[in-house]
RNA sequence: GUGGGCGUAGCCGAGAGGUUUAAGGCGCCAGGUUGUGGCCCUGGAGAACGAGGGUUCGAAUCCCUCCGCUCACCCCA
């Protein structure tokens, strides 16, 4: 027997009224602040995602789909939505257009982990980029487009974790004096950790070992260590939020996995959960990204979330989604003539914009009608030898129980 | 990659070495008189118990290996 391959799910049609639910919300959001759709290919040239993304980043040291395809390249399936939309950005020319250029999309990412609670090797995300501007307006803008999404969504008890990494120019110092830090203390480091201060040093911020985690404690702060220009950046951006009433919390340890981020980077959780996948969505600003990739200077911020989680968050919190409407009408039939008219009405009522479901079977009316009940259709419509000979219906109303005859060539009428 | 839990019909779920030719419930199908649903009643289909190997006179029930699911760690959405 064949299985979805580990990591990856179907999506069932009970469960697609969350996702609906969900991408119609991001979508209005999108609309409403002026951001438009991007699609990108679910797979690049892997230099991408290797450049961008960081060598020695978890993604890139042992999580990506990469395979040579037939034609000898190098092919790395999508793990996350920011590089590709650069490379669109750049290939595109789109530092043509008004500044910034805003996009959004909803994307099937891929990484390969070991699956668990909200976590699979194929999720899916929404994410936003605003490229072309360095204003810390913008980076209010793209928190404040996550936050509403959240609330619109009916999420409650959501918070705000925000951190500063600083840029090209005053980011070496500070890990130049965390790694100083770090180093001290080397010896009551966890093996991950001492690996890490060689070749990462922000990522020691983010260990949960327990004697780690007491050394972070007392770590440099990166927002000790910003230059004049990140420093600004940063009190502006808190005087937005602040504008926008968004409650934000500083989190020094807040550094995020990939290494294109600079300046602003954030997260978003719902309130009260433990473990380790409590965020929802976070995101940032990366102002030398697109520079690496051979485009001009531009800079961008933005964020992504999972549809996954999102769902899952929902079903925690037990918010209501709208459901998709059950057919108007089921029509049954007894007999082959009855058959030919109920097709022919079904399909009518259809060009007139009227759901209409036909029982196909040639079983008993009960069993019919019983079909009829389980589609959730408003309406019976029954067309035995009686109805054929007069060219009538019964028109049955399914939650009442009442039905009455009418002309057949008067149904969609009846029905308005 | 590491560690824990689990694996019986589409779903839930009894059974824990021998009246099991494997309960029960949901769902599905068909009947309960002639052309009518939602309740009720009756009947039916559907699993050799994740796969393979072993122990035993005998295994869904014990052991081993593998596969899968799940949770946690790492990391991330």
């Amino acid at each position: 027997m064949y299985q979805a391959p580990r990591g990856t799910s179907d999506i069932l049609p009970p469960e697609q009224g969350y996702w609906s639910y969900i991408k119609q919300t991001a979508a209005a959001i999108c609309d409403l602040y002026g951001y438009q759709r991007i699609d990108t290919p679910a797979f690049e040239d892997a230099r991408l995602f290797v450049r961008s993304i960081g060598e020695d980043t978890d993604i890139v040291e042992k999580e990506m789909y990469s395979f040579e395809d037939k034609g000898g390249d190098q092919i790395t399936l999508r793990p996350e939505g920011t590089a590709p939309v650069c490379r669109a950005y750049v290939e595109h020319g789109m530092h043509n257009l008004p500044q910034p250029v805003r996009l959004y999309y909803m994307a099937a990412i891929f990484r390969y982990e070991r699956p668990q609670a909200g976590r699979y090797r194929e999720h899916h995300q929404f994410g936003v980029e605003a490229l072309g501007d360095a204003d810390p307006a913008l980076d209010a803008e793209v928190i404040d487009m996550a936050w509403q999404l959240y609330v619109n969504l009916g999420l409650k008890g959501l918070t705000l974790s925000l951190n500063s990494i600083g840029c090209s120019n005053c980011r070496p110092r500070y890990l130049e004096s965390l790694k100083a830090y770090y180093t001290q203390h080397k010896e009551s480091l966890c093996p991950d950790c001492k690996r890490r201060l060689a070749k990462n040093t922000l990522r020691l911020l983010d260990c949960k070992n327990p004697t780690c985690l007491a050394l972070t404690e007392q770590a440099p702060r990166s927002i000790d260590y910003l230059c004049p220009e990140c420093a600004d950046h940063f009190d502006r951006l808190r005087s937005y939020l602040n504008l926008l009433n968004l409650p934000f919390s500083l989190s020094h340890r807040l550094v995020r996995g990939l290494d294109y981020y600079t300046r602003t980077v954030f997260e978003i959780a719902p309130e009260g959960e433990t473990g380790s996948q409590v965020a929802i969505g976070g995101g940032g600003r990366y102002d030398n990204l697109i520079e690496q990739l051979g485009g001009k200077p531009t800079p961008g911020v933005g964020f992504g979330t999972g549809i996954e989680r999102l769902a899952l968050n929902l079903k925690k919190q037990d918010v209501a989604i709208p459901n998709s409407p059950p057919p108007t009408v089921f029509v049954a039939y007894l007999g082959k003539e009855a058959k030919d008219e109920a097709m022919k009405l079904t399909s009518r009522l259809r060009k007139s914009r009227i759901s209409a479901i036909a029982s196909l079977s040639e079983r008993s009316l009960k069993a019919q009608l019983k079909q009829a009940n389980i589609s959730g259709a408003r309406y019976a419509i029954i067309i035995g030898e009686d109805e054929v000979k007069s060219k009538t219906v019964v028109l049955r109303n399914m939650a009442k129980g009442e039905q009455q005859t009418v002309p057949i060539d008067k149904v969609a009428e009846a029905l308005r």
